[in-house]
DNA sequence: CGCTTTTGACCTGCGC
DNA sequence: GCGCAGGTCAAAAGCG
């Protein structure tokens, strides 16, 4: 197996312009460029051809902190809590941006790092999100910006020689996403105990040392949704947090099957019609675990009814099948961006200014981020047809489209054997993107990052919608984009502006 | 037999 | 308080 891409971003020290702090990119190698890889659909696996062998882009998988303290051991980085904050301090001031720091269990920050410590307590913890999502996000801004304001190059390209080993990659997997749900929006002073005591059931305090995970994998307990009888989630004095408990993410896609497949097991634990639509929406909540909270509700469009609209919620808690990870990421990322500490709640998102620096000229998949509807969601619509039709005003409502950032694209690359190029491709120049052995090839947990490849794959097992999405996405991420790729080119900056699609505004999930 | 689906009852929040 | 609507429960039925 030849070697992937990696990336190397470094802040230098603005003064002594040494390098203080850092983060390696390093791509799966299954979704480097010039390596045929295997995907698995529906259970049968395909090889998908690889792109060109010229192809640099970068697919920014995991993510792993370094500094210039690190003493590498063989798998651990030891970051310094000075160098964490001055780089994120640095960071933010040239670019605005608020850089999350992540302790996921992989490159662990160890005990004596002082950030351990720190997120011991929920302040800090606020803080530190500890979800790839959200800072892949952030970070692909932040390159964005950096390239836009080319100033000090504080980002420079390294090789990445240190490795990091994915050794409890279960971590990442599992503990990763849960955390962020528990730092949900809302006002962290005063924990609601009552929440706390739903999860943890034993007192806040108690794991203390371990904050920086989960402690044990299988929470049996999801609660339901509204927390039943036994306890009152919430204090009626904080309406806001009770509706803006939990992200969703929805995925509108075309299919005639009646539930699309995206790696997970699920048991459909009922049904209702709804209102407004003559479909039935059914529930269905994963049953790969014991524990896991993760539901979705899967109905069809009113208006559409080709179109199949599935809604996930939670985070699984437990370790995905590689077909299974796209989906469980996106709604990491959903639910992160909704909720991460860095914007508490979907007003953050609604910045325009965060949208601007986060949009990315890319695709026409478009994800919507609602604040109208009744939860935080994300909806990521994959049935637009590569028409030009597509970009028109957006719709007055408070919602907001954007080209897929970050966290979802990915996926595409996963089904398709494409990089999420758009982002590499257009934020980063090539000299700052360095080729760099691949530590581990096949990491079996596919970064964060791969996103939609549930949906995708999932919904790749419509024929039908296959062909529509392929051409959706070889327009977009075709080498010679087409369409797609100038028109957004400029667009993106004024993202709000950028959008989409027909028929369906996302009403039916949005409103009422 | 173990699992999933079906389906009506039940719960909860919300607006009137 | 009442009724609606979204969501969940759980017993019974269905299935391999
Ligand atoms: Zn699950």
């Amino acid at each position: 197996m030849e070697k992937g891409w990696g990336l190397t971003v470094e802040k230098s020290d603005p003064f002594t312009n040494k390098p203080v702090f850092g983060f390696n990119l390093s791509p799966r190698l299954n979704q480097s460029p010039g390596i045929m890889f295997p995907v698995n659909l529906n259970g049968r696996e395909e090889r998908v051809a690889p792109p060109p062998a010229d192809d640099k882009r970068v697919f920014l998988g995991e993510v792993d902190f370094f500094a210039d303290k690190r003493r590498s051991t063989n798998d651990t980085f030891v970051v310094k809590k000075e160098d964490v904050e001055a780089a994120t301090r640095d960071l933010n001031v040239n670019t605005g941006l608020q850089l999350l720091t992540v302790n996921n269990g992989n490159d662990q920050l160890t005990k004596d790092d002082g950030i351990s410590s720190d997120i011991k307590d929920k302040k800090a913890k606020k803080e530190v999100t500890s979800n790839y999502s959200t800072l892949q996000m952030h970070l692909i801004t932040l390159m964005q910006h950096q390239k836009n304001s080319e100033t000090e190059s504080s980002l420079e390209n390294q090789t990445v020689d240190g490795k990091f080993e994915d050794k409890n990659q279960e971590n990442r997997g599992s503990i990763v996403p849960r955390q962020f749900l528990e730092l949900a929006p809302g006002d962290p002073e005063l924990s609601h105990s009552s929440s706390e005591e739903r999860t943890i059931s034993g007192s806040p305090a108690q794991n203390k040392k371990m904050i920086g995970r989960e402690e044990s994998p299988a929470s049996e307990d999801w609660a339901p949704n509204k927390a039943p009888k036994l306890n009152p989630f919430k204090p009626a004095d904080q309406p806001t947090e009770a509706t803006m408990r939990k992200a969703r993410v929805s995925v509108r896609a075309r299919s005639e099957a009646p539930m699309i497949s995206d790696g997970c097991q699920w048991r459909k634990y009922g049904q209702k019609m709804a209102k407004g639509n003559p479909c039935p929406r059914a529930y269905y909540r994963c049953t790969m675990a014991v524990g896991c909270p993760v539901r979705k509700q899967v109905q069809r469009c009113a208006e559409d009814r080709s179109i199949l609209i599935t809604t996930y919620e939670g985070t699984h808690n437990h370790p995905l099948p590689p077909a299974a990870m796209a989906m469980a990421s996106t709604t990491s990322a959903a639910a992160s961006m909704l909720l991460s500490g860095s914007m508490s709640s979907a007003d953050g998102l609604m910045n325009p200014n965060f949208l601007a620096r986060t949009i990315l000229p890319c695709s026409s998949n478009m994800a919507t981020i609602s604040a109208s509807a009744p939860f935080p969601t994300v909806t990521l619509d994959l049935t637009q047809q590569p028409n030009p039709l597509q970009f028109q005003k957006p719709p007055p409502t408070t919602q907001f489209q954007v080209p897929f950032p970050a966290a979802p694209p990915p996926q595409m690359s996963q089904v398709f054997g494409y990089n999420q190029s758009k982002f590499s491709g257009l934020q980063m120049s090539r000299d700052r993107i360095e080729a760099a052995s691949l530590p581990n090839e096949e990491q079996q947990h596919p970064s964060f990052t791969e996103t939609l490849s549930a949906a995708t794959a999932a919904i790749t097992a419509d024929p039908n919608f296959t062909a529509a999405l392929a051409a959706a996405i070889t327009s977009i991420i075709g080498g010679s984009n087409p369409s797609s790729g100038n028109n957004n080119t400029m667009a993106n900056n004024n993202s709000t502006d950028v959008n989409t699609n027909s028929s369906n505004k996302t009403s039916s999930f949005s409103g009422s």
